[in-house]
DNA sequence: CCTCATAACATAGCAGTGTTATGTATTGTG
DNA sequence: CACAATACATAACACTGCTATGTTATGAGG
């Protein structure tokens, strides 16, 4: 019977080296768990199957971490929070977040991303209704906007171009962002700073 | 005497079967080429160096992209046109787009992945210079910042995540930008519209 | 309770990887 | 022309992911 708990260690296991940035090859990642190699075999066919579970891993804790972000009376103070998480998440475990946007993006559970992006088109939904932004924008859309900048920002101060400074870079964007789909500018802007810093 | 010819020889077969799709190892890669594998530590010193070369000539290549930008009389256009044609470059070979801003960031030259941000920085420029922007920005914050959004476009386009038709989104997310800058918002969007697609 | 097919396990080996050590040839120089 | 230095070729090494082959444990049916 496969047990479960062998599947979650290999997968902590891993993370942890990922996070120590230590090389996760097949012998290294069982070496003193007790399980032999074959483990990887029977729970992930393999070590693609691993890398696909660990990018599902990613989103979980991705998710985890939107989660904690509860909506306040300001929708666009939350947004600019979920940006905020998202880059905080990337940043803290950079090598898993590389993982995930890895070649071959593949996961066990394709919903998973979507969830993900779901809590910022939440977001814009509730931003909406607030009038904030103008009638007609589409959530879906805006969010995928505002991915693509938290996105972009994590990318390239994650895999070294940038230095960390240069996350102070999502306010302005993001306020050109939430200013374009029709908020008040100045408004816009402290609601994005408050929401940047938690 | 190191033959330059071979160093090229080896880049240019190296990007091609990236192009290609084809692993790129040690001896696939001198495979045919008559030289030994040898060849691979007289002129890079392993593959590590060889990645750093096709870091490099990505960089290369993306500048010479963006030279064929000619300035217009609309600079709003040309940056427009500078964020397709990075895109463009990035979608053509996106294998090399990968590597180049794979883990462990590492130039030859540093200073040619910044030549090809100046010719952003030189595109605001000009576009303050004409009285499209506001007085007061910074050509390097808001040059990195269109960088920010073009390479978040390119990344989730190129790994996966989002197909070809996102990059559509590159329009609002520029025009947003701009405007933020100082431009006026209905002819901002014309001219980013124009430059967008050559 | 016993039987036995099925699944999970451990071990050993294979083809492939990047790298290095060693010997050979070629080249540039005093 | 002699010789040191350098580029080259060959072979071996440690490592990778993976698979074939036993071996053990588990659970269902009579």
């Amino acid at each position: 019977m496969k047990d479960p708990a062998v599947r979650s260690l290999l997968i902590d296991r891993a993370a942890q080296m990922l996070a120590a940035r230590q090389p996760v090859t097949l012998r290294s990642l069982v070496a003193g768990t007790g399980v032999s190699t074959m483990a990887v075999y029977t729970y992930f066919d393999g070590m693609d199957g691993l890398w696909t579970a660990m990018r599902q891993e990613g989103f979980t804790r991705l998710a985890a971490r939107l989660a904690t972000i509860t909506p306040s009376e300001d929708p666009v103070r939350d947004l600019a929070a979920l940006g905020a998480a998202y880059l905080s998440n990337a940043l803290a475990v950079p090598d898993l977040y590389r993982v995930m946007f890895d070649a071959g993006f593949e996961l066990e559970n394709p919903a998973a991303a979507d969830d993900t992006l779901h809590y910022l088109v939440r977001g814009v939904e509730r931003a909406s209704a607030a009038g904030r932004f103008r009638a007609g924008v589409d959530p879906l859309e805006l969010a995928t906007q505002a991915w693509m900048i938290g996105h972009g920002l994590a990318s390239l101060v994650a895999t070294g171009p940038l230095p960390p400074e240069a996350l102070a870079h999502g306010v302005p964007l993001l306020t050109a962002l939430f200013v374009s789909a029709g908020d008040a500018p100045d408004r816009c802007r402290r609601s994005v700073e408050l929401g940047w810093r938690p």
